[in-house]
DNA sequence: TGACAACAAGTGTTAAAACATCTATTGTGA
DNA sequence: TCACAATAGATGTTTTAACACTTGTTGTCA
């Protein structure tokens, strides 16, 4: 018998293993979230990573934070943290300043306008969630972020 | 008490909900893993969809498959299957060939070159997933597959 | 039978990802 | 104290992703 993943692909073949299976069902469910996500956000001409840093920021209130905390808070990680916030400062959701005592550093903040979209968002990035994760359990849901956080673990 | 992900990204907030949480443990498992797939693949000039296409192909055999088959089978969607094949066809990994009694189809097949890549890639992918997910018990493993899946189901 | 819908594939364009390299600033130890 | 490593960030370039649009071919039905 083959696996609903093995369907969904028209497979002919089931997995060679388990753990094919498993890096494979990991990878396609979160393309197609992420498409989902990706697809609301556009109506907001947002992405999701700098929806991720709106929210990123918003959490770390008036002291805001440099560029590499920033990028190592982000769930997907992206390799150039500074063109992707060169982009939200462009469109005013973020403001930066160069730090005074040490001059390395840059400070980027979340602008009001920021701060006034990524609030209006909350609901609407709720219901998404229960759009697409309503018809599962909490029981399923549970055991997915437990196994997946055994997966990140490092040998 | 935190959760693991929220201590990997730093969060002073638990999650909102479970379903934010699993979200985003599976957007940021996949690109973890896929970031590790992708490392390897680079050392035989392939991408991971073009990796996915040779194997597609393989399992295709000699009859090959059309263009949007190829593209439904993908693990991973993208919208320009076209220039992946394009790409692929440039480095000599498939060949092409437009339709005789309906020619609006172009039959795409793996060429001897790709069929010896993806061959020889066989031992080394499997290394490398029981480099990733080695640790993971199977029963752990069969709980995220089993939880993905009813995460794709349609409500 | 011929106009047109449906389908398969290809093309053009823009923005973003990926990677390497570079500049500026600060910390450190001989 | 001064050469140099380490750190923070920025920049240059190439390749893809993403989306809309176009072309060519076949099916269908008035």
């Amino acid at each position: 018998m083959l696996s609903r993943l093995g369907a969904e692909l028209k497979q002919t073949k089931p997995f060679a293993s388990l753990k094919e299976e498993a890096a494979l069902s990991i990878s396609r469910t979160a393309a197609v979230l992420d498409h989902q996500v990706s697809q609301a956000l556009k109506a907001y001409a947002l992405t999701p990573s700098q929806y991720n840093v709106l929210r990123i920021l918003r959490g770390a209130g008036a002291e805001g934070l440099c560029r590499n905390e920033v990028g190592a808070r982000l769930v997907n990680q992206v390799p150039d943290v500074t063109r992707l916030l060169d982009r939200m400062e462009d469109t005013g959701l973020i403001s930066r300043q160069r730090g005074s005592e040490d001059r390395r550093y840059v400070t980027t903040r979340i602008s009001r306008k920021g701060l006034d979209l990524v609030d209006k968002l909350d609901q609407p990035m709720r219901d998404l969630l229960n759009t697409l994760l309503g018809h599962v359990g909490d029981k399923n849901l549970r055991a997915v972020v437990d196994g997946l956080a055994a997966v990140r673990e490092k040998p």
